[in-house]
DNA sequence: CTTAATATTGGAAACGTTTTCGGTAACGTT
DNA sequence: AACGTTACCGAAAACGTTTCCAATATTAAG
């Protein structure tokens, strides 16, 4: 059961490939007969290129690569999805490669991953690039944008884009917040990954929060997770025993003041009266949760459509790399 | 900025294409000396075989698609992240394609997809196949499998794969254990779609657990929204005025169970004092909710799972087509 | 009616693989 | 020494497109 091919589509219309294929590709010189002609045979046989001849006819795809690392993460998924939407709306495929090997340099997955499937361009949805080198990038040849991904310094920005969130500064503001409405001993429930992590840069702002209000730092306030409900509950445990005294906790993403939460009202303490509680993400559950959850919102919605939009306009040649920061905004709700 | 093909490493290695193809292949016909050496130089360029002149020649590549329809859902998100890495740990690549548009027919991007990129397998999260012909699929030729689909009765069930929950049941079971626990006057919030949908089946399983415990149906108790915190609180606070002498209230998902949770702290009723609640999915969140959310769990690592596995069977010829319907779980918790 | 220009068209080469088919080399057997 | 095996290898023909180039058909101009 051979599929239709563009040889039988010519034959069939008494016509030679090379029209065909002009018709198909929407070339301008064709008879407006000929060309309905070819297009009802089209339909009637219900041929489709092979994709596979094209693409190596013309050494390229349309596909555009997604790559996501790590544990899975709802905020991630809900992007791509977004950004698939767009992309897809002008033509273009996303391929989804998602890794868990931490071992394995996220740059050599990004090249393997290109050049196998010779993608016109890749989207990184976080991970990490701490040692990538400028060379490496510039060698894959595509477009490369990281989204809420950590950048390496090092890295020539002229090489590749990025959107994302400053991560340091919008902890900074919340604790910030914490800070001026009377909090002194405040928690932190972060991850226990190095500085250049996205959990690092926000520790970095609620530590400069933290020294700004004058307030030193003290190691018993500390407690890592793995942004995980489960990992935030009992760590809020340990901080519950470690530091009775507590006022206000700073779980770095929603997930993890959520399940912290639940670790808070087992001891019979109450929110916010006995402590305030704080989180990072404005995931759609926040605003729901009971009581409303006081975050800081990181614009999904525009962090997707600006990595798409970039992506276009990348491909189509009509933008040099930019970095774009977005603004995140506080959402003060009732946990605090 | 050529990249370096089959022909280059022949050239370099001294030996003809064909083996270096068998090298790359894992063909045996080549002696251990010859492919270190090609292995070496193959290393050395960073040679990567070009994808889409392999699936030309083979007439076929290594895509499986996941296709899901309609508004944003968290839930086949997760899904497709656990798919893909089973899928991709096998060496499949998944291709994604999300469409909203719901004047089209499913089956209709669905062959269009496998088509136009080739691909071995088709995985489809969601969406409703009520017209679908049999001859449709089998002309499509590659194994499809309907995960948490709604399914056409007259589809020839040989000609496909489905795995999901039975939706119709778990809803019985959880509205049962309403009316066991004694409320008579319960409420729904549904969706506003035909009785062939997810929301249609759990609304008739609610409808029947009624009648089993000789509860008749008040229109005044229905309620629709479409999956979202917003439109739930908003059906919830309808349902307050036009029915305020409820006593439960069956959300067909969590989050609109969350939803409407809102609206009905709002005016002051307590969960599960004034009102029990209950929900649908077991979404990570609800066991996270205050109160923990009663609802119905479905096996969402067991439904990928399973369409992974089955797929890969199916793809390796080593299965026929299953249908396989999981069995979901009470959680009881403390909104009931 | 010729000629020049222009609008359409088809042939064929190329894209980078896989695979068939036959060929050479090396070896063990008589 | 001649032969049959076996192990290994390379040439070349596909796979289904796109596109250059030359060829033909059509139209405009003179």
């Amino acid at each position: 059961m051979k599929a239709v091919n563009i040889k039988d589509i010519a034959r069939i219309a008494g016509v030679g490939v090379a029209t065909v294929s002009r018709v198909i590709n929407h070339h301008p010189d064709v008879k407006e007969e000929t060309r309905q002609h070819i297009l009802q045979i089209i339909e009637e046989y219900k041929y489709i290129p092979n994709n596979s001849a094209r693409y190596l006819k013309r050494s390229e795809s349309n596909d555009v690569g997604i790559i996501i690392k790590g544990i899975y993460n709802p905020l991630f998924a809900e992007m791509m999805q977004k950004i698939e939407r767009i992309l897809s709306q002008v033509g273009y495929t996303v391929m989804l490669h998602h890794h868990m090997d931490m071992a394995i340099r996220d740059m050599d997955v990004a090249q393997e991953f290109v050049k196998e499937k010779r993608l016109k361009g890749l989207i990184c949805l976080g991970g990490d690039f701490e040692d990538v080198q400028t060379e490496e990038v510039k060698r894959m040849n595509v477009p490369m944008i990281l989204t809420s991904a950590l950048q390496n310094e090092a890295l020539d920005r002229k090489v590749y884009s990025s959107v994302g969130i400053n991560n340091e500064v919008a902890a900074f503001e919340i604790v910030n917040y914490l800070c001026m409405t009377g909090h002194q001993k405040i928690g932190i429930i972060t991850t226990g990954e190095h500085d250049q992590s996205i959990g690092g840069r926000r520790t970095q702002g609620y530590m400069r929060a933290l020294s700004t209000h004058g307030i030193a730092k003290v190691d018993e306030r500390f407690e890592v997770g793995d942004y995980t409900f489960e990992s935030a509950y009992l760590a809020m445990k340990r901080l519950l025993v470690k530091a009775p005294d507590l006022t206000a906790v700073f779980a770095i993403s929603d997930i993890m003041a959520i399940g912290a939460a639940r670790a808070i009202h087992e001891v019979g303490k109450s929110i916010p009266k006995d402590i305030a509680l704080a989180g990072f993400d404005d995931i759609d559950y926040a605003a729901y949760y009971d009581p409303p959850l006081t975050t800081v919102k990181q614009p999904l919605e525009t962090l997707s459509e600006t990595t798409a939009e970039l992506m276009i306009a990348l491909l189509e040649d009509r933008s040099e790399h930019e970095h774009v920061m977005l603004p995140t905004t506080l959402k003060i709700r009732k946990t605090t």
